[in-house]
DNA sequence: GTGGTCTAGACCACA
DNA sequence: GTGGTCTAGACCACA
């Protein structure tokens, strides 16, 4: 067991953006945010805002033109599959956790069921 | 949006040991490893391990006896209750997460539903 | 019986700042003096005192904003009640006294009517 | 505000002592236990015990004769005034804690008795 | 500056 | 040995 190997801050900004873009706040097409911004808007460090759009790039998410700026990938196809690549790594956290606890499928479904009635 | 909001040593701790003891690797009314055990097994300090046993027996999952040690309580009604509670919360974090990607109660249970079919 | 288990700083310190707050000497809603400016004042150590902090906030008698300080919590009802309870436990440790004493109800009573009534 | 100025064992052993002579635990006339006896009941230095001795024996409630032991005095008024005085004691204290919370004489009275009635 | 966390190390009562 | 308390001092995020 080890502590303490709490998710970097660049990686939490790449989670925060796609979540913005999967929802559409951030538009296919449309320009992304200067780095200045995104650190301002985190209030992080510019280096580190860096980081995460270097990895956004690599996943094809942005792309950018050199002199203008980055833009969102206008592929809506591939934003689908990122959200639901997203989707999939909370079912799996989930899963996972329910399996420490020894709940089986379908106990980790009737609770889920429950919260969700819980949830108005 | 906060970043860093690490959770403490301690409260991984906590979590670490409920799910021992909801799996019964920590069996009801077992002797509870010594708070120095359990510092040096995590490599921590024995205060933040302190914390942690202090949090346990507040919540009434362990109990100490002055220069003897400590205790998993004799009550496998806490013991469950405990354990379906953790079960809630990862249900509530998941709950939490699909939302914020935009995806309804039916949505997220038909993705978890592959997952867990293992289609991915 | 058991000798020396001596009510710990922290909880002196609990003690001592509940009674200011019933009595209003901080009042509800105030800024609440800084864990260094308390730690200071009764010659402790700080971590002494955030101990002592972190309990109030658990029972609900302060709240803290990270990197601004601590405040009392605006809930007269609140406070009230913990006043109350406050002199509960004190008539608690009365009765029990007097119980030891092999004093009844009635006597003790009578006795403490005395003892108001400076009869002493 | 001074903190720790915890009540010295020997004066606790001395209350402890006095309560067993007011319910007459400790009879009147009786021989009085050892010092090594108290001692190791209390399981304390007897030097400690020793210094508790001496108390009891400066305010007349034992007495000791050379080469036999120390006994309780044979005196019930004297027994029964130390009672009294305990109980007194009790009752300064409980109106002390009450009136620094600013409870007047009839609400303490009335806390109290709520508090008696509570205890069935 | 503010509260929160953690460590190293000491001392204590109890068994 | 066991848990509990306290200190000194460091570092952190946040404002």
């Amino acid at each position: 067991m080890q502590f303490n190997e709490n998710t970097p801050i660049y990686l939490q900004i790449v989670r925060a953006i796609k979540e913005k873009i999967a929802l559409g706040e951030l538009a296919s097409g449309d320009k992304f945010p200067s780095v200045r911004d995104i650190a301002s808007e985190f209030r992080v460090n510019p280096n580190t805002v860096s980081r995460s759009t270097q990895i956004l790039e690599q996943e094809g998410i942005i792309y950018s033109k050199r002199g203008i700026g980055s833009f969102i990938v206008e592929d809506d196809k591939m934003i689908g599959d990122m959200r639901n690549q997203m989707a999939k790594d909370h079912c799996q956290s989930f899963i996972k956790n329910m399996d420490r606890l020894g709940f089986s499928r379908q106990e980790a479904l009737e609770i889920l069921t429950e919260v969700y009635d819980g949830k108005h």
